[in-house]
DNA sequence: TATGAATGAGAATTCATTCAT
DNA sequence: GATGAATGAATTCTCATTCAT
């Protein structure tokens, strides 16, 4: 009783806090690291805060030291998640291969594959109830944005609005990077990607524009 | 249709219990739909049996008369689901609509929203673990089969090869039916959806053979 | 995530079951005369819902089954409390010693010393930040409408104005009962107390009117 | 409460350390501060080390630096709320306003207000299973005895032992220092209490002794 | 068969206390 | 001394499953 009088003076919702020694850091990645594991591999609900200490090699007080709430944790994830998309998207600008169409598209296809993983936790993460999720609208505009700058980079003659169109178109060709290797002759595959990536950046989809 | 392989060596394998009179096949029906719509709401593991039974109007010692163990009850739910997938193939290929792509297009896509609260709830019961699930790949061959049938039907001169291959294309595009609802003007899409079905019907995609 | 929005939608607050056959309604009695206890020992904060089911010779999971909360558990002792200082003053009432002041103040004397644990219970069960708790308000209110009957009763010359002062001095007086066991000589006090109560019914007290 | 038992046989009780410097005495008094505070407001079991230290500004660390022990800090606190009785009584026997009952009445009235919270937490560390508790004992005599001699100082006439029994009932009395401003026209009460108080100083109660 | 109750392992979370820097 | 991190036993609560009537 006296715990929710509080609560209802100060509304102290529970935040995630943040380390403020170079140990509490280090230790903090590898709670995020073990729990992107897990939660790729088993999603949310079946992912037990116990298993996630356990992997991470640390004991559970120390993880609700810093997430008090398996939900904080899965919002740390997403977070984390999104600043590491926009990391692999500047260091791939920065890349003189994505100047060409061809470069761009494997360079494309490259990091998506890096981000597997953690893209796998991230979806385990998002509430099927709710498909306007902010948190996945946001990386998806992230996304093409980006991608729509790239591709301006590597076709310098496209137009913003065009860029913005095959950005979309991209994106939904790139998710099949996660769909392919669970397919006989991914590396046969991989290529036909690429090539339909290259062509998309030039010229546009002839059966209309899609959306999502 | 499916075995079982698991039941070779233990003794005495729990089995969802048929029921035996009219009744008890009610009751196992509402069972089953109140399971569905918590698992597509909630997933497998925040579904709890206490929560199915209670809202199929059923005691908790009911649920377990049919189905001793929640995987049971997943299990049934999983082919009840494909049973419903073959009978509605079945009534669309007796729909007399089905004889032009454009109508066999039109078809497919209410079937496809038809079943997708089913569907939601089959997914959250495939072990994401195992991509290579079974019971997830009888579904695909029976629609793919069936799709293919249906597509000679309305467009006779197809030979059965290429009609396999615009099956699995078909396929994939009917899966978006299940994303575009999300996303603005859904009227629009599902007319641009119909649109490119019936084209995969008689036209191959220009970008290669996408497969699964 | 899926379970907060099951609470948005129906705001399902738990809420203490009752119990439907014989069996639960012993074992719902013995928890709550387990909890009385456990509360009148140690106070809220420090009672533990293992404590309770071990005390009370249930299963932990049988105390949540009725109880799915400790501080629903604590208002069902609370309205139990009410219940049976209800119960006991009507019985006080039947009986014929009542018809004197002496009577009636061996009476209030033994109804106090009966409730003692409960008592003792109910108040650890008092939020002390809010004084003006509603529980306690009503159970205070009924013990003086009741008394000033009892007192109307006893001595029948009083008017109800007069009745309902006198019930307050009254209540302020029983509560000496449960201090004075710690001091020495109990017996002797004791008696004090039926005096001065006899006295208080049918004389004012001359240092003017106390409240609560 | 039965763990700190079984510290009775250990080698190295630990003690309340004592700041060395005017910065750790500044520190430990706000510790102690916003101990007497939250054991107030939440109860002993309810209130964390965690609560106190951040309430007071400090560390964790620090906060066991002086107390390294949650019953530590209890007891600390006790003894530094019977230091305060015990100034405040001297301050007021200092107070000429003292000489005439009425005066000292309202400065005992005075006196039990200010010293509100700290009552509070210090009953809030009661254990409410030891009625006899040494430390209230104690606290009670030393009012006890400064009441009686500052009844004489007020009431020359009055022998010693008449003075004594009259500190007892005035103790009593002022108790419902706390219990008043729950009710409706605390001001007009007060002046009531003020007035019982400095008649009682003078003229015996007419019911008998009342002990406690 | 139907139904409510019983069970207990397991999960989330808390918190006093200890450590290392 | 001060500070943040580490620890793990203890606590609340959940839920699949079994029992008894």
């Amino acid at each position: 009783m006296s715990k929710q009088n509080q609560a209802s003076a100060a509304a102290e919702l529970p935040v995630a806090r943040a380390p403020r020694r170079e140990r509490g850091r280090q230790r903090v990645e590898s709670l995020l690291d073990a729990a992107a594991a897990l939660f790729a591999e088993n999603g949310f609900e079946a992912t037990t805060m116990t298993a996630i200490a356990q992997r991470a090699g640390a004991s559970i007080g120390s993880l609700y030291q810093f997430f008090p709430t398996r939900q904080l944790l899965a919002d740390a994830l997403r977070s984390r998640f999104e600043q590491h998309v926009g990391e692999a998207l500047t260091r791939l600008a920065e890349d003189c291969r994505c100047r060409t169409p061809e470069g761009l598209a494997a360079g494309l296809v490259e990091l998506m594959k890096g981000l597997r993983e953690e893209r796998t936790a991230a979806l385990a993460l998002v509430d099927p109830n709710d498909p306007r999720d902010a948190h996945r609208l946001q990386i998806r505009n992230l996304m093409r944005t980006r991608i729509a700058a790239l591709i301006r980079q590597a076709v310098p003659e496209t137009d913003a609005d065009t860029a913005a169109q095959r950005a979309v178109l991209t994106l939904h060709l790139l998710k099949l990077v996660h769909q392919l290797p669970h397919e006989e002759a991914p590396a046969v595959l991989e290529d036909a990607l690429r090539d339909w990536l290259a062509r998309a950046f030039v010229q546009p989809p002839q059966t209309g524009r899609l959306r999502d």
